[in-house]
RNA sequence: CGCGGGGUGGAGCAGUCUGGUAGCUCGUCGGGCUCAUAACCCGAAGGUCGUGUGGUUCAAAUCCCGCCCCCGCAACCA
């Protein structure tokens, strides 16, 4: 009987394009699944998408779409790129699905009838491009502590989990099941920030929107995401459904990987719901580093490539696969540039491997004709090689337990590197040249295939692409399970080594790297092109990364007191880089106003301007300095204009 | 005193928890080789590990204290 393995990604929320960062966790779980498959395990890898909400809700009804067929749309685009990039993953949840969510409604109303989940009231200031909740006092100068948008004051009846009554459960678990939670920074993060603070009882249900599944008592609810989301690990195995085979066998999941920033759901929420349910818990949780690309600006404008289409059309899905397992430090976050892309492929898979696999079978076909004879000779070189393919297995499988990807990697690549040193030490081409030593020829090359095949086999979970060209090279195929794979001697001496194109072709890192600036240029330009026809098609498109506003009417407009105000002075906020501090003429006083223009404006060019300002704006402190209202600006992607009367018209001059 | 991360040879990082000859990849330079995708192999140069001529210690990149500087606070969020 196999050892089970059940292995997660987060469900992705399909309201935007997807990018190599949605790539990154994905691909990780992809590289373990496929590894613990061969290491003889039963693996189930999950993966799928969060589609309810509020903000899709809007999104669509602002593209004047169908909700359904809008996600239905984003979804199909998500499942062509996990084919693209060779994902293995057994299911694809959609929240969406219906068994999804008659499991949800019976967990919702399990829960309730236990006692679990109540009704009461709830009051918040709630964020919907976050689509959180704030209370008062996590309000950051009144906006979202996250994002820092504008937030709504909304008040709302709501049922709730007690979430507060696991609290010692949990902070048992993490203090004394060291593998639940990892990396340990987060486990610190995890206990000194929220489980020691305290919990409140969390809202699980909505009326403000309807994008959702209904609570079954109570259909003015709709079950917020907490419920909705993460019962995915269950619901995706049939846990509440007429068949729930899968969820005897795989649960509790062995692994839920993800990003940093969800970590605090799965460790504290999602635990308390299964406690709550009786069910066991996972057995880890891991909370994996960002993939940076450094500010928006600035990646722009360097012209890095982020589309993981782009990249695996032009260099391959492998390419991809391997920059992301290699490059991205796991516990950590790492930094994504063009030129650190270019550069890894050159030198693991074109340099080392790519050619290793071209000089080792045209070697085969240019002194054997393509098979290597029977009779080998050993040479005084062969031991270190024979024990790094023997030691690779054990080496790269601990890494892989340990979720040290890159590390196992390297290991991999330890080996190619070792072998391209042996044939410097063997000269096989001296050899060739005396009849007497084929033998020792035929060995060299023997031992050059047996690195290759090894090598090939470990890749498989990483590049299994690549590694089923390299096995197809070298006469054999690929396995399904390292057991008697992985040590030296298998290939029989039958097989036909083939010379065939290069794995990777070899890049001009110089002349690629303009060629990538274009690219990006292009596919930002097609990127506004379409957004100008739409808007004009459909009057009104939202803002790819604003959220939508919801309506109002005239009276919640004439709240806002707007005045032309006359910049008198204009200077810098001591200790801050973004503020500047203004002194305005508004009719009524000479105001100071602070704004987070700095990055845009010298204080100089702003000294005498007209400007458009919020008079009745509550004053705040910004940088120590009392500002007694705003200044509008409008905003696009390269930044900030001033909003200015057509003509001069005085500080003090109304605008509506 | 907002929160968080960081400052180690030209670049990117490891080493810091558990003090004890400063390591890896790329780049540069020199050499070798010609089977190979101008690839491969060998060698060298280059760092007083941000700073205080600070504290602890026989010994500090590593522990303690002060100061300086950089980066992110975010793309629909992995």
């Amino acid at each position: 009987m196999k050892e089970k393995f059940y292995i997660t990604t987060p469900i992705y929320y399909p309201s935007g394009a997807w990018h190599i960062g949605t790539c990154y966790t994905t691909i990780v779980c992809d590289a373990l699944a496929r590894f613990k498959r061969m290491d003889g395990y039963d693996v189930f890898y999950l993966t799928g998408t969060d589609e309810h909400g509020q903000k899709i809700e809007k999104i669509a009804a602002a593209a004047g779409e169908d909700t359904k067929k809008f996600v239905d749309k984003r979804v199909e685009n998500l499942i062509k790129l996990w084919k693209r990039l060779n994902i293995s993953y057994d299911k694809f949840i959609r929240t969406t699905d219906e068994q999804h969510e008659k499991a949800v409604q019976k967990i919702f109303t399990k829960l309730y009838e236990q006692g679990d989940i109540y009704k009461s009231e709830y009051e918040g200031w709630y964020c919907t491009p976050c689509e959180s909740f704030w209370t008062k006092t996590q309000l950051k100068d009144g906006k979202c502590p996250d994002c820092g948008r504008e937030v709504e004051l909304t008040r709302e009846s709501s049922y709730f989990f007690r979430l507060s009554k696991y609290r010692d459960k949990l902070i048992d678990l993490i203090e004394n099941d060291p593998d639940f939670l990892q990396p340990k920074s987060r486990r610190n993060e995890m206990l000194n920030n929220f489980l020691k603070a305290g919990l409140t009882d969390l809202a699980v249900s909505r009326t403000s929107f309807k994008w959702g599944i209904p609570v079954p008592f109570d259909p003015e609810h709709v079950v917020y995401v907490w419920v909705d989301a993460l019962t995915n690990y269950i619901t995706a195995l049939g846990y509440m459904s007429d068949d729930d085979e899968l969820f005897k066998k795989y649960w509790p999941a062995d692994l839920h990987m993800m990003g940093k920033e969800i970590v605090r759901f799965h460790s504290i929420i999602w635990p308390a719901m299964l406690m709550a349910l009786g069910l066991p818990l996972p057995k880890k949780v891991y909370g994996h580093g960002w993939l940076m690309l450094g500010s928006d600006k600035i990646s722009k404008s360097k012209g890095n490539i982020v589309d993981p289409f782009i990249l695996s059309d032009r260099y391959g899905v492998d390419a991809v696969r391997y920059y992301l397992l290699r490059e991205v430090p796991f516990g950590s976050d790492g930094a994504y540039s063009n030129y650190s892309f270019l550069s890894r492929i050159n030198a693991d898979l074109c340099n080392s491997l790519g050619n290793l696999l071209s000089r080792t079978t045209a070697m085969i076909n240019q002194y054997f004709g393509g098979k290597i004879p029977a009779e080998r000779e050993a040479t005084e070189f062969d031991a270190e090689p024979e024990n790094l393919i023997n030691g690779l297995y054990g080496k790269v499988k601990k890494y892989m337990d340990e979720l040290l990807v890159p590390e196992a990697l390297n290991e991999i690549f330890t080996l190619v590197n070792r072998a391209n040193k042996y044939i410097d030490e063997t000269t096989p081409w001296l050899l060739a040249k005396d009849e007497g030593k084929k033998a020792r020829l035929a060995n060299v090359l023997y031992h050059l295939a047996e690195t290759l095949r090894v090598a090939g086999v470990m890749l498989e979970a990483f590049l299994p692409e690549t590694a089923g060209k390299i096995l197809a090279d070298l006469g054999t195929e690929v396995c399904d399970c390292f057991e008697g794979n992985v040590s030296y001697g298998k290939l029989s001496g039958e097989e036909t080594f083939v010379k065939s194109a290069p794995l990777f072709p070899r890049i001009d890192v110089n002349k690629e790297l303009a060629n990538m600036e274009k690219i990006a240029l292009e596919a930002e330009k097609s990127k506004e092109e379409k957004k100008e026809e739409k808007k004009e098609e459909k009057f009104v498109e939202p803002k790819k990364d604003e959220p939508v506003k919801a309506e109002i009417g005239i009276d919640d407009f004439a709240k806002i007191e707007l005045k032309i105000g006359k910049i008198l002075t204009a200077e810098k906020v001591e200790k801050s880089k973004k503020l500047l501090h203004f002194t305005v003429d508004t009719g009524d006083r000479v105001r100071s106003i602070v704004s987070g223009v700095a990055k845009y404006f010298t204080p100089e060019e702003m000294v005498g301007k007209e400007v458009v300002v919020v008079a009745n704006l509550k004053p705040a402190t910004l940088g120590g300095v009392l500002s007694e209202g705003m200044i509008l600006f409008a905003e696009n992607a390269d930044g900030l204009a001033t909003v200015e009367p057509g003509k001069p018209m005085g500080g003090g001059s109304t605008v509506s």
